[in-house]
DNA sequence: AGATGCAAATTGGTTGACCATTGAGGGCAA
DNA sequence: TTGCCCTCAATGGTCAACCAATTTGCATCT
C-alpha cells in the first residue's frame, strides 16, 4: 500500500519543480497521474501531512508547507514527547517543570510582547470558565506555552514544548473529558493572576517566584490528591 | 481530523498496559472505544504505521512494533536536536544551559552512584590529557551529560541531551578536529573539580553554584574570544 | 464600471458497503 | 486418531457516493 505509494509521492513532490507554499495537482488530477487510487493518493498525503511536509484545506487544494523547517521540527519532538512519556512519571514531569519554568517566566518579564501579555490575560479569563477537566487543561498548556514562547529563546521553548507534551500525556490521561472543571475557587487562577501580573510589570524575579510558588502547589496538590 | 484523533490515539496507546508486539483491539472495537469513525482511526493508524510504531496486517490485526524504542528513539530527539540547530545561536544554547544545568547538578549532587562519580572524575583527568579541541569536546559532553545521567530524572536529562546536541552543532562545529587543544591552565579544568567536588560531598547547592559560574565563565569567554 | 449576491463548480473529507486476507473450527476420509 | 480440506467469521483494505468548505463565474444593482 504505502510501501509502494508514498515513496513515489515523494519522488513526484521532488520532481515536480514546486516551492514552498505551492498548490499540488487535485487528488482526482494526481492520483489518475500516478496511476493509483485516490484513497491510496490520501493515504499517503496523510503520512505526509503528519510530517508537515504538506498542508491540506477543504476547498482550496493541498499545498507544500512554507516553513519545512518547522516540518521536520514537528516531527522530532513529537515522537521525542511519545518516547519520553513511557518513562516518565508525574513527579519526574513536574520536577522538570520546576527546573525550567521559573526561568521562562523570569526571561518572558523582560522579552513579552503586548500582544503575549493579551493573549496571556485571555487565557487566564478563560481558564475561569472552563466547564470541564479537558478544556481547562487545554487552555492550561496554552497559557505555559505562550509563557515559553515569551521567553524569546527558541531552544528553550522547544524544551518546554517537550516537557509539556509528555506532562500533558502523563499527568492528564486519567482525567475524562465529561468530569467537571475547576471550581471557582480553583487556587491556580489566582496563581496565574500573580505571574501575570508579574510579567506585566516586567518584573522577572517576581515572576520566577510567583511560577515556582504556582508549580510547587501543584506538585503538593498532586501527592496528596487527584490531579489539581 | 488528525489533529483530534491522533493524540487520543498515542494516550490511549500508552495508558493501554500493551507491550511491544501486543495487538491492539480490532478497529471497529477501537473506533467505538475512542468515539470517532473507523475512518478516521484508520488515518491515525497510517500516521503511526509510518513512524514504525505500528505494524498492520489483513486478516491478523494491528500491532505495537516489537522495537518501539528505537524506532522512536532514532525519530524523535535526535530529529528535534538537527532542527533546533537551525535555529539555535551559540548564546541561546548558553542560556538554555544556564537554565538546566544548575539544577540537574543540584539533583546530582542528591542521586549520583559512586560508579558515576568515578566515571566523572574519570573523565575530568581525561580532559586535562585532550590532545585536539575535538577530543576535548567529547569528553566535555560525556561530563555533562553523565551528570544529567545522575539527576536521576529521565526527562530532565533527555532535555539536557538536546541542549547537549544543539550545542555541539552549534558551538563546537567552527572547530577543527587539528586544532590543538585546551592548554595545562584552561579555566574549565579547575571548574570541572570544583563542581566534581561538590557532587561527592553531596552539597547540592554547592555543585548549583560551582556549576552556574562555570557556564558563565564559559559563556564570558564566548562572547569575548573564539570558544573556550 | 465596480460592487454584491447567489448558484454552480471545484476541492478535500466522510461514510457505508464491499473486497481481500487470515485463522479457527468442524467435518470427513484414511 | 490424525491430517487435510472447506467454510465461516474476523480483520484490515478499497471503492463509489455523498458531504462540507472554498472558489469561481455570472447576473443584477448602483
Amino acid at each position: 500500500m504505502q510501501e509502494k505509494v508514498l515513496p513515489r509521492l515523494r519522488n513526484w513532490i521532488s520532481g515536480s519543480g514546486l516551492a514552498k507554499g505551492d498548490r499540488l495537482p487535485p487528488e482526482r488530477t494526481l492520483c489518475t497521474t500516478l496511476g493509483v487510487s485516490r484513497a491510496e493518493l490520501r493515504n499517503a498525503y496523510l503520512v505526509l501531512e503528519a510530517e508537515g511536509i504538506l498542508e491540506r484545506h477543504v476547498g482550496r487544494g493541498t499545498f507544500l508547507s512554507r516553513s519545512l523547517r518547522a516540518a521536520r521540527g514537528s516531527n522530532g519532538i513529537e515522537g521525542a514527547i511519545s518516547e519520553l512519556a513511557e518513562s516518565t512519571g508525574p513527579v519526574d514531569a513536574m520536577t522538570a517543570r520546576l527546573v525550567l519554568e521559573p526561568e521562562l517566566a523570569n526571561l518572558a518579564a523582560l522579552h513579552a510582547t503586548p500582544l503575549q501579555l493579551r493573549e496571556l490575560r485571555r487565557l487566564a479569563s478563560a481558564m475561569r470558565e472552563a466547564t470541564s477537566w479537558s478544556a481547562y487543561e487545554e487552555l492550561d498548556s496554552e497559557f505555559h506555552e505562550t509563557i515559553a514562547a515569551a521567553s524569546g529563546n527558541t531552544l528553550l521553548q522547544a524544551l518546554h514544548r517537550m516537557v509539556n507534551g509528555v506532562r500533558v500525556i502523563v499527568v492528564w490521561r486519567r482525567l475524562k473529558s465529561t468530569e467537571r472543571g475547576p471550581g471557582a475557587d480553583y487556587h491556580s487562577f489566582d496563581e496565574h493572576d500573580a505571574i501575570l501580573a508579574a510579567l506585566e510589570s516586567r518584573d522577572g524575579p517576581a515572576a520566577s517566584a510567583a511560577m515556582r510558588q504556582h508549580l510547587q502547589g501543584t506538585l503538593a496538590a498532586m501527592t496528596a490528591a487527584p490531579p489539581a
